[in-house]
DNA sequence: ACAAGTCATTTATCTGATATATTCAGTCGG
DNA sequence: CCGACTGAATATATCAGATAAATGACTTGT
């Protein structure tokens, strides 16, 4: 049905989405022995995607009381697959919001310290990233791929690897944000403005680098805020 | 030795350890049943410890090629276990300015957020939290919990759940950077810092709270940086 | 030299038994 | 009537051993 790599990351899988989607918010979670006789697969491979889950801080299991959802708040956002699962079946504006409140707090200040400590080679690669959407500008390069390679490059050369840890969700922000930004429009519309954030690192000048990728982030911010004003 | 809840608990958190300090770093990753016969456990045991591990990005195991540590660009670092790993046994001034460069990014966003959108109910735990470090100036209070207090619920306050998921690590960075601020004399200075930001939210506004929160933190990492130059 | 097939190694999966922890109900003593 | 203790029930935890599947290395035939 949905085969992963094998039999446990295909459970891993299935059982993931469903407790995000919240099919388990009022029953109980079945035992290992239910769900290894639901999905007809082996304890082994049961336990160990019960294992997993609990890893990522959606599960937990206790003798006798049986394994339990824990509270959202608990859930590891940050990582991959629990993002995956949250888009591929909860996606909403609002959730589009969250995640570009957090790219506004987090990349202005990558910029900033990518400005002041960048190493040549990474800023170089977001040189090359900011060529690709020239390219892309005109009809050379993939738009949206162009726009991800930037903005990751930015995260990567902030030369802090908790900024790195954001490559994944703003890569999903951007690919996600497509719906709401009236396709590739607004998008040309934004070269200069990453124009003014490369030159801004290059120059060094960490001031410029945060206030060029804010108003970058704002303009996003206020397209959602639009596109919720309508749905609502 | 290292016991933890159970068997695979204890074992996750010595591979944990060991693969963070860097162990593996030069040498191959045992096989499954090498570390079954090492750690004296059954390959059960092992295999849903190594599958935790595998879930918060940290190995990688397939067939014939036998389980990998991945690079560490790959860990996912805003896990709590991944986090007391990384400072049990890494600590150092530049991971702790690692920390704080990501606060200063997070914490007064949240804090605009906060001022914007808080839930009165959190909010007021904002101001319990004020509360609690005023005793503890008077003594009447642990200084360090309080402070921890108010910078969680800043966190929560901002009601997105992405900004909730900093919990861990600033309370992690609030409780080692006592080492570098100088003990309770720093903190107490702090004090109406820190009501400045809690009567920027209660009045709704974010500018000011976004300001109050960022020198906040601000002064912490001109004493890091102090530190770092002390120590070169 | 090259392509197909064989082999060895490691994880993946299944099965069934036993151990251990924890809750719940009931019992006994005060 | 209440509190502590006791035992049964039930879930996860652990062990052991066998088989399957995947894959990289080797071998062999042309």
């Amino acid at each position: 049905m949905s085969g992963g790599r094998n039999l446990t990351y295909g459970l891993l899988d299935q059982l993931g989405r469903a407790i995000v989607v919240g099919r388990y918010d009022a029953a109980v979670f079945p035992t290992e022995a239910a769900l290894a006789k639901q999905y007809g697969v082996s304890r082994s491979v049961t336990r160990e995607a019960v294992k997993m889950l609990t890893a990522k801080g959606i599960l937990t299991a206790r003798p006798r009381k049986g394994t339990t959802v824990q509270p959202a708040g608990q859930w590891n956002l940050f990582d991959p697959d629990v993002l995956r699962w949250l888009l591929e079946r909860k996606f909403s504006p609002e959730l589009l919001r969250h995640f570009n409140e957090l790219r506004i707090a987090i990349e202005p200040a990558a910029a900033a310290l990518a400005a002041r400590a960048g190493a040549p080679k990474t800023v170089a690669e977001i040189a090359a990233g900011y060529t690709r959407m020239v390219d892309a500008a005109a009809g050379h390069d993939e738009p949206l791929a162009a726009d991800i390679a930037f903005h990751l490059a930015v995260l990567r050369a902030s030369a802090n690897p908790f900024y790195a840890q954001f490559q994944d969700l703003v890569a999903t922000a951007l690919r996600t944000s497509i719906r709401f930004t009236s396709g590739l429009d607004g998008h040309a519309a934004s070269l200069p403005q990453h124009r003014a954030v490369l030159t801004a690192i290059q120059a060094g000048d960490a001031d410029a680098a945060r206030r060029a990728m804010a108003t970058l982030i704002d303009d996003v911010l206020e397209k959602i805020a639009v596109a919720e004003a309508v749905a609502a």
